[in-house]
RNA sequence: GCGCCCGUAGCUCAGCUGGAUAGAGCAACGGCCUUCUAAGCCGUCGGUCGCAGGUUCGAAUCCUGCCGGGCGCGCCA
């Protein structure tokens, strides 16, 4: 139990001793300030209001019956009441030490479910840029902290594959083959190759009608067409699972449920819909007019399941593939993460597929979107060409930056030390710039604080993690036994103590939410902590005394578990030196 | 026109199930390496939390209106 927790139990228990009913609010909250202790109860306050009484007085009545014993040293009303709790030394260590001898960490395990996680699902046609950085390393992140409590995650990679400029792709491809070219060369360069086959359709309108013609083919299902695009396919899912390693992602070739992979199931959802006389011809489209979705007016929110054409479009391929999910994954929730442009498409989804019976009814599905990617002129990025960013420039740039300054730090390593720690720095540096702001609104691409190395990045909790592996080098200890006592005299060692006791929470936060960033700010405060901590409380230095020492050893310990850990949940890995 | 998201320090962002004097990083300035890695630590400077009302003992946080920005609203995904 978290020390929240258990001081929320017993301030309820006080609460209740005096007659407060129990639908008032505890709020037991961390102090803003020391000497407003380290945790406050606020509910007093909110309690006198509803009982017409003196909230000083009835703060006061609540502590007379609070059973802090072992916990606090010392309670007070403080303001107009609040509750403030002084936890005592002895408590602290007791709970580092048990602390210590949980492998969890702190984390408690909930009731196991079977989340399916759908992040990064690229567009194959093109080439991944920056903007697909975000749900490709969130949903990673969420997708390891739900497994790391003990949750059977399935993910899921609904690459986009079979739109409509396959067509004019494969087209394209075609044509340049016949010129007698290797398909992995015409296609070494995917943006070049995008753009080429774009000029070509907008300019030849034989090649277009030659496009849109294939597009019919390649979903009916002929040979030739899909052995075309099963080459341009096999290619452009190379590039994406090369990012993938480059960027410590998860993601394995098995996780890929690309949406041709749902092609024969469309013509289903659609009968089933009209069964369910909830998909109706309209303009010569089929068509789901959800009421619940209406406007003022109560015009109802259309939703087009098949096109004049005969063509399916992408409601169709997710309804298919949440019933794929609910039916045969038994997923309980189902988290998205998906630019926040799709809200309006995936809320449609959502309520088509409850009310045409495709999810089972207790499911939980969640959208988690977040927002566009903006240059620093607060308007859309766009590089100075009107292109995009590659991702894979990105990540280059990062870690050759990296490298140099791994170099001029240590300029006695070996080329293999430098390009392994500039590796990890480099990358752990780009996936922290977008871990740590998880705003779902719009956000600002910017190309320095990105590879910063400095304050609050990926690196500085990477350095922390390394001060704390050279103490055990240099101690020659290699670690310490989880019975050591822990000692909490200095006000570092408390600070620090307190961050530590917290992790579990965070990482339920960061379960129920899905939003990484908080488990970054945990982390960067965490680290911050142990660098007070490890500038102001000397360890291995001789005029520490021994149980001094152990006790510090055993923090600095914890302190690398956890650390590790937590970075580890990010996909941002850890080195013994840098 | 309707809908969704957003507006916090010069810049980038936390804080938002209401709680005491709104926090970080970057930038600027000043200290700290013969002592556990200075990618660091300590300090200074910097904010009418877009504006105006409302609810409340208490509002950055909740409600309403306005201003400003982004996005979305039927055959792309």
């Amino acid at each position: 139990m978290s020390i929240k927790a258990l001081l929320d139990q017993r301030v309820r228990a006080a609460m209740t001793a005096v007659n407060i009913p129990n639908d008032c609010p505890v709020n037991i909250s961390v102090s803003t300030r020391a000497e407003f202790g380290d945790f406050q109860a606020n509910g007093a306050m909110a309690a006198a209001k509803k009982l017409k009484t003196n909230p000083r007085e009835l703060a006061s009545k609540i502590i007379d019956h609070l059973d802090l014993s072992g916990i606090a040293d010392h309670t007070e009303v403080a303001g107009p009441g609040f509750i403030n709790i002084h936890l005592s030394a002895q408590f602290l260590s007791q709970q580092l030490q048990r602390l210590s001898s949980d492998k969890n960490l702190g984390a408690s395990k909930p009731s196991p479910q079977t989340v399916v996680v759908d992040y990064s699902s690229p567009n194959l046609a093109k080439e991944m840029h920056v903007g697909h950085l975000r749900s490709t390393i969130i949903g990673d992140a969420v997708a390891r902290t739900l497994e790391y409590l003990g949750h059977n995650v399935i993910r899921q990679n609904h690459m986009g594959d079979w739109g409509t400029q396959f067509g004019m792709l494969i087209a394209e491809l075609e044509e340049q083959l016949g010129e007698g070219e290797q398909a992995d060369l015409a296609l070494g360069d995917l943006e070049v190759f995008y753009q080429q086959s774009k000029k070509h359709f907008d300019e030849d309108p034989g090649f277009a009608e030659k496009a849109r013609h294939y597009v019919v083919k390649l979903q009916s299902g002929d040979l030739h067409c899909r052995k075309l695009w099963q080459q341009f396919i096999d290619i452009s899912v190379a590039h994406s699972e090369a990012i993938y390693r480059d960027l410590n992602v998860t993601l394995k070739h098995t996780d890929i449920r690309a949406e041709s992979a749902y092609n024969d199931d469309l013509a289903n959802v659609l009968n089933e819909l009209q069964q369910q006389k909830l998909a109706v011809e309209d303009q010569g489209a089929q068509v789901v007019f959800l009421q619940e979705l209406a406007d003022k007016k109560g015009n109802p929110s259309p939703v087009i399941i098949q096109k004049s054409g005969g063509g399916y479009l992408y409601a169709t391929t997710d309804l298919a593939s949440l019933r794929y999910r609910s039916d045969v994954l038994k997923a309980d929730r189902i988290l998205y993460f998906i630019d926040a442009r799709q809200s309006l498409h995936m809320k449609q989804v959502f309520t088509l597929a409850r009310k045409a019976g495709f999810v089972t009814d207790n499911i939980s599905l969640e959208h988690h979107p977040f927002g566009t990617m903006m240059g620093k002129d607060g308007k859309p990025f766009k590089t100075r060409s009107g292109g995009t960013v590659k991702l894979t420039d990105v990540l280059h740039e990062a870690v050759d930056r990296a490298c140099t300054l791994v170099r001029e730090k240590n300029p006695t390593s070996t080329d293999n030390q430098i390009s392994d720690i500039g590796q990890k720095v480099g990358i752990g540096a780009v996936k922290y710039a977008d871990l740590s702001k998880t705003r779902t609104n719009d956000y600002i691409f910017d190309w320095d604080a990105m590879l910063s190395f400095e304050g609050n990045t990926a690196p500085y909790l990477q350095y922390a993690y390394t001060r704390i592996r050279s103490i055990f080098r240099k101690s020659g200890i290699d670690h310490i036994e989880v019975t050591t006592n822990i000692d909490i005299n200095e006000q570092q060692e408390k600070i620090l103590a307190l961050k530590l006791l917290n992790f579990g929470e965070v990482l339920q936060q960061l379960a129920d939410d899905a939003c990484p960033h908080v488990l970054c700010n945990y982390l960067y405060e965490l680290a911050s902590a142990y660098m007070s901590f490890y500038e102001h409380c000397p360890i291995l230095k001789d005029d520490v005394v021994f149980q001094t020492k152990q006790s510090r050893l055993a923090i600095c310990q914890l302190t690398s578990l956890i650390m590790a850990q937590g970075l580890d949940l990010l996909g941002i890995e850890v080195m013994e030196q840098m």
